[in-house]
DNA sequence: TGTTGGATCCGCT
DNA sequence: GCGGATCCAACAG
């Protein structure tokens, strides 16, 4: 059986008036996401440490300190690549403490990208999460019951997103396995290693659209692996197929050798 | 209001 | 690797 026409195969993302004006910055996105991807290959083949000001704000943080707001305000592809190695911090209303670590993002960043949810400035129920501060929430659901975790970057004026495929679980790993459900065949690996899968895991739904990450509360972001340790790779994201030349961007993101990552 | 299709998951082969 | 399940937001009429 042949595959589904996409509606972007079937000619219905069609260029709009507003979209005609974003023409001339296209180029230079262009440009700019081109310069990227060769940061990306020089960092990914020197081990480059990040920028200093980011590593004397993880410098000061105690390890139970939230990632305060700042480190949020960059480009989603830079933030992309520096949640990688983080660890997610989710406390339970008994008190219960999940704890695992980012291996896997994708980056999207409207209004010029074709794989985003806002892709044109498309500013709907679902999507108005976009325009908030970096450091906060977009959640939406897809196929049925799946809930994805995105994490807003840079400034309200910028919808960005990281898109959190992917977990390491270090803590509470049977909890995790009782909110994925009572498959005793389920593996450590196959708990958290997918965008769906891991916000079961975690116990996270729509209701943590515009959670901030930055405070401490039911759910936020701490430091974790030192980034000495960390090696990136970047790859192509994933089921996008409707997206056009943006197919091809390396804006996927894993933890170099991690058994975590969801492909 | 009905139809369409997707940033996924899971079971089966 | 393939295909069905699933359900909700977006869109067409």
């Amino acid at each position: 059986m042949p595959p589904k026409k996409t509606r972007a195969q079937n000619g219905k993302i069609q260029k709009r008036p507003v979209e005609e004006d974003l023409d001339e910055i296209e180029e230079e996105v262009k440009m700019e996401s081109e310069d990227q991807q060769n940061k990306n290959k020089k960092e990914n083949t020197s081990n480059d440490k990040p920028k200093s000001d980011d590593q004397d704000i993880l410098k000061k943080l105690g390890d139970d300190d939230p990632i305060p707001k700042e480190f949020y305000n960059c480009c989603v592809v830079d933030l992309a690549q520096k949640l990688i190695g983080t660890y997610l911090v989710r406390v339970l209303d008994d008190g219960t403490i999940l704890k695992a670590m980012i291996v896997e993002t994708e980056a999207y960043k409207a209004p010029l990208d074709k794989a985003c949810h806002a892709y044109n400035n498309k500013k709907t129920e679902k999507t108005k999460w976009f325009w908030q501060d970096g450091g906060y929430l977009y959640m939406y659901s897809i196929y049925g019951n799946n809930n994805c975790m995105n994490i807003v970057s840079a400034t309200k004026d910028e919808p960005e997103a990281v898109l959190i495929r992917a977990l390491e679980p270090i803590q509470g790993i049977q909890v995790m396995k009782k909110f994925r459900g009572s498959n005793p065949k389920l593996k450590d690996k196959d708990l958290t290693n997918g965008p769906g899968k891991l916000t079961q895991a975690i116990n996270i739904d729509k209701d943590y659209n515009g959670h901030a990450l930055f405070e401490k509360g039911k759910l936020y972001l701490v430091k974790g692996l030192d980034k000495s340790a960390v090696q990136i790779e970047a790859s192509k994201r994933i089921n996008i197929d409707y997206a056009q030349e943006w197919v091809d961007k390396l804006w996927r993101f894993t933890l170099k050798g991690n058994k975590f990552v969801s492909k």
